[in-house]
DNA sequence: TTGCTGACCGACG
DNA sequence: CCGTCGGCCAGCA
């Protein structure tokens, strides 16, 4: 199994593995990929996974403040938050209510190999 | 190779 | 509270 993938793929991967009802943020997904400081690169990969097909969750990751910093990218402001709210997750005011509760940390509830 | 950009984050004033 | 700046890394002209 390849572990060095091109960093987006990395990225989609992790993104594909966040449960349904839960969210993480740029910064979370940037760390857990060594990439730490550098969340602008995940926020560039989503940016990048919207463009193509692809099966990756992007709604599910929002900015450490819970904003959704990228609904614009949906092709819609409106649609990222339909799509949040259409799995069970409450937004208001761009902000997903009880973040801290909806939080999902890469590979932590991953099993471990 | 250089320079610019980017769905971020944290620090500073 | 708000605006600004630096850092971080990858892609592209």
């Amino acid at each position: 199994m390849p572990l060095k993938e091109s960093f987006f793929q990395n990225v989609y991967e992790v993104v594909e593995k966040i449960p349904c009802g839960r969210v993480t943020s740029y910064g979370a997904i940037a760390e857990y990929l060594g990439l730490r400081g550098s969340a602008r690169m995940v926020g560039w990969a989503m940016t990048a996974s919207h463009a193509g097909k692809n099966n990756v969750p992007a709604h599910r990751v929002v900015n450490r403040n819970g904003l959704l910093t990228g609904k614009h990218h949906f092709g819609g402001p409106k649609v990222m938050q339909q799509l949040l709210e259409s799995e069970g997750i409450q937004v208001k005011d761009d902000r997903v209510i009880e973040f801290e509760k909806m939080f999902w940390e890469p590979g932590k509830e991953m099993v471990k190999w």
